[in-house]
DNA sequence: TGTTAGCACTCATCCGGTCGGAGTGCTAAT
DNA sequence: ATTAGCACTCCGACCGGATGAGTGCTAACA
């Protein structure tokens, strides 16, 4: 069977429809909502026509239709039209004076919330591949050390580390000139066993500190495991019945506090390095087994060269995809915009 | 009337069923229940009585009975056993090396989550009146310093300052000597404008950045607003019908995602100063609107002197008391003993 | 040949009535 | 003071009919 442009109008028409109200929808409904001027009967015939291809399905009979995945899939990928919608009140919001990261990107994934009516999940943007900026030991008391280790994009990380109290002020001056004489300017690939064995030996006695500091250092570069994850708006899934049910809510907000499944969508989405774009799971294709009833469109951010994070909604499959899309498009900019800003 | 002590075994024996089963509890239930050796209509005599004096209530007419507020208020400051059951299983699983504060407090929220099934909440402790310990000043490039400031507990926070570029490292140095001589081992009220005044004058050229780092150092120390609260469990919610539906389940979640709630919770927890105990809120005495089907536990934890967090249970008001009172005094005494180790 | 009106049919939902069971309050007997 | 017994209440489950939305099919029409 072929799909013609008046079954794909009409598929169109449906899917609107369902958008809208969440109920089935019928061929009396269709045959006034679209500029067709075709009656209820025929409406029916194509519609028939359409579950054969599987693009809608029922409920029972005598209900109307609902889109399957397949129905919506190709609404998303071929038939949704780009509407330019209005946005910059999201740019207004996050323009409140927001000095922190950890911040405005709790405030975006509200801000996005309270916009969209769906939830919201945003991660921290990962640093892989990030370069060593400097480090710095200094004495905090008898036996503690404090290690900063700065990385590119002025991330900073802090490590406490106990040591024997016999490090006097000149071996610390050596001990920081050493590590920054070898390591400046390295990312965690170019630091390898045998440069640490150098260093080692160079620090003679101290080479548990450094040892230590080296291994501070590395989890500071990597930073994979401070993916951080945001979420908002998890209650807005009680908005749309079909996810309402006990059953159903219940390991959908477990999925968002856990964030453990989360993190694995935004690895996955990060690890596509050509991936800069709008990615849209409907219904079963999603990772994330808890959420096969919901759709979830994700946008990935980039700041800076490989510092990249995501930002994602989760809906029900009845969602207002256009709006999502523009909306997560404009979002995408404008961070990348406020970054360069900030810089 | 007098509430003699079979009232208060009837009483008991009500509250009791009722936590296990949430539903209302019937007369004949009671009389086999006990060891009164009672028939049911004696029972339903007690019962009326129970029913005027306040302490229980029925949802219908020809429904058993269910405690009232002040049924269960009576419960747990009168009423309810010391048990001194096995928490130890606690203390194995915060025992996995943790050595961050924050993954250790997720994990408490959590592991407490799993233990009992209630929602649950833990605040990071507030430094209020903490001393700063020192500070640090570093170059990081051109136009970009570091500040890092310990205060006591071995707090850390950094800080990236703009400054102009024509900054030499013998000055540094002596800024880092003016800022450290003058204000080490201060606490916030102890830092006062007329001293920032002083150290301004005698950074001559370079009082911006004093003063952009003695700012740096009040939010370090005052840290009120760094008062972040972790919650776990919140699904647990879905298991009591009585908290479910759709209107409830909503705003509690909601709450719990917004933490704004929590957050005064906990500030007038830690506000009384003399409460190191167990508050327990029964429905309408809670703090929260969106909470007042529930009951919150709150204990507080102190590690150091005036370095206290809370620790909150929320459940229905049909919450197992006795099990939620104590595993908290245990967790309590743990997360004390934790921190001095770690010392 | 495509479109449409009409009709019989299906099915979910709503509504009112019935019924059983759980639990009560009251009374009279112990 | 306690208890057995009984009438009463009320909730919830179950049932059957009515309703209405929506379908598939067929026959007529352009």
């Amino acid at each position: 069977m072929q799909l013609d442009e008046r079954k794909v109008k009409i598929l169109q028409a449906i899917i609107r429809n369902y958008l809208e109200t969440g109920e089935p929808v019928g061929s009396r409904t269709i045959s006034k909502y679209t500029d067709l001027n075709l009656s209820s009967a025929t409406i029916r015939n194509e519609m028939a026509d359409l579950e054969e291809m599987g693009y809608i399905l029922q409920p029972h009979t005598s209900a109307g239709r609902i889109p399957s995945d397949k129905g919506y899939r190709l609404y998303v990928d071929a038939i949704m039209e780009e509407k330019n919608k209005e946005v910059e009140d999201l740019k207004e919001l996050l323009l409140e004076k927001e000095d922190k990261m950890d911040h405005l990107l709790k405030q975006v994934a509200k801000v996005l919330a309270v916009n969209t009516n769906y939830a919201t999940m945003i991660s921290t943007p990962n640093y892989r591949r990030n370069k060593l900026k400097f480090i710095q030991l200094t004495r905090v008391d008898h036996d503690n050390l404090l290690a900063v280790i700065v990385v590119e994009g002025n991330v900073i990380k802090n490590n406490i580390l106990q040591v024997a109290s016999n490090l006097d002020d000149e071996t610390l001056l050596k001990l920081n000139i050493l590590l920054n004489t070898h390591l400046n300017g390295l990312s965690i690939e170019e630091i390898n066993l045998g440069m640490i064995a150098v260093i080692k030996q160079q620090a003679g006695s101290y080479s548990t500190i450094v040892g230590e500091v080296i291994e501070a250092v590395g989890e500071a570069i990597k930073a994979d495991e401070d993916l951080e994850i945001y979420t908002s708006g998890t209650n807005n899934i009680f908005k749309y019945p079909e996810l309402a049910d006990h059953q159903k809510a219940s390991e959908l907000i477990n999925a968002f506090e856990e964030k453990r499944m989360l993190t694995e969508l935004v690895r996955d989405n990060l690890a596509d390095d050509g991936n800069t774009g709008i990615q849209v799971y409907i219904g079963d294709e999603t990772p994330i087994q808890s959420m096969k009833d919901c759709s979830i469109v994700t946008a990935t951010y980039e700041l800076d060269e490989g510092m990249r994070g995501t930002i994602g909604i989760i809906g029900p499959k009845r969602m207002d995809y256009d709006k999502v899309v523009n909306t997560l498009r404009t979002l995408q900019g404008q961070l990348e915009e406020l970054y360069k800003k900030k810089q």
